[in-house]
DNA sequence: ATAAAACTTGACTGGTTGGTCAAATTTGAA
DNA sequence: TTCAAATTTGACCAACCAGTCAAGTTTTAT
């Protein structure tokens, strides 16, 4: 319920809307979408993400989306009325995903203990959504110019919150006196960068990089460097 | 001399040619370039970093990149043949730069103070070259059509061999026992950072990411977090 | 069964893009 | 100075692009 308002105020932030009312918000007309509008709709926004994270917005067409799609430009375009509108949505999409496991950091548990899960969760999400990964990264990349705003204030105040729990923990003499943002900054280029720089990853490791236990390794050496880098001393 | 030689090793292997034979490439007849050539292909190249860099290779329009370069794209295209063959001399001289400090690793040296040399010297470049690590980063993402060769020759063989030099500093006792590849990425990974989610950063610091002493604020976090986490235990 | 609503598409439009071409202007060696 | 080579540009082209429109086909409520 509470995430349900959350994703409407994430919505109109990305919409660039100021002042974003809730309650009006949640007067607003819900159209019930039928069977193949919800499949269609899934269908563009998968295609939408494999061309946008590959060409990035201005080189993403519609035409490319549709067809991975498997229906006409015009169809695609019945269901959202134009190309930024699918990009914003499937950003939308992509950002309330990425936020929930970083806001369910928990300030009163162990900290090695709540780091741990937090990077091996990014870690496999990272593994399982490239493509996310990469979309966020390529927006972020060109200016940010659809989710500035949203960095600037949600994301903000959240990281914020989490950087004072951090703070907490090393004041309580539980973790070295590092500083969180940069810690946060590590772990989101870490994490990250086993989506977005794949095939490099995948280059340099040879076959190595595609048995099946990769992801698992991977998230060992990470967590055994960024663990033993703040470990209290 | 040597660095001339690997440059055009580099070129060929960019520009798609298997078994490059570097004494046929000496003698390749090597056109001087007038005083306004030379300016003039430096002015597109710095334009093409900008307009790469943010709208990705499919989203940079030539238009675009001339304007930045103070002439019209017909000249533009006079200066080089196309489109890609911008983009690829950008990448080129990008590659050529970020190779060197990772080069210069010595195995001989203190491993401590021989990584927090590179670390620095790697966040020094995103900091001042912001541009390069974004267009990298974005012929990376879009599945390195141009450099995927010389990532799986040229730069894998150089990352091994770095690799066993950690391995053998390792084995000396002298660092934690992790996985050298894996540390590389989380190398690679935070310098970029820095300059990729620029945005980011600076949307989450506030007013501190413009601080004329931000850069090594956060030169002396990560140091602290990388160093300690691989510091022998 | 049927008709309205929902869905789908081909043809089209105005604007953009990478690249060509021929004609002009500028540069620099003699 | 002189003139051939180098440089610069506007006009142009075919391909591509986001989005419109009208005319079809399919779904669904009754």
């Amino acid at each position: 319920m509470v995430k349900r308002v959350y994703e409407n105020f994430l919505e109109a932030v990305l919409a660039g809307k100021e002042n974003v009312n809730v309650e009006a918000d949640k007067k607003r007309p819900k159209k019930k979408r039928s069977r193949i509008q919800t499949e269609n709709r899934a269908l563009i926004l998968d295609a939408a993400l494999q061309v946008f994270s590959t060409d990035g917005y201005r080189g993403a067409t519609l035409d490319r989306i549709a067809e991975k799609a498997g229906m006409s430009k015009t169809n695609l375009l019945y269901y959202f009325p134009s190309k930024e509108d699918v990009y914003r949505t499937a950003l939308e999409q992509i950002v309330v995903n990425w936020l929930d496991p970083f806001r369910d950091i928990d300030g009163d548990g162990d900290p090695i203990e709540q780091l741990r899960r937090y990077i091996t969760l990014k870690l496999k999400a990272s593994h399982e959504n490239p493509e996310a990964s990469r979309l966020f990264a390529n927006e972020i990349q060109r200016g940010a110019p659809l989710i500035k705003g949203f960095l600037e204030t949600t994301l903000k105040s959240l990281v914020d919150e989490k950087a004072k729990v951090i703070h907490g923990w090393i004041d309580e003499g539980k973790l070295a006196p590092i500083d969180p943002y940069h810690l946060i900054f590590l772990i989101w280029a870490t994490t990250q960068h086993y989506a977005d720089f794949d095939v490099q990853v995948s280059a340099l490791l040879g076959s190595q990089a595609s048995k099946p236990g990769f992801y698992e390794q991977s998230a060992q050496a990470v967590l055994s460097i960024v663990l033993n880098g703040i470990r209290p001393r």
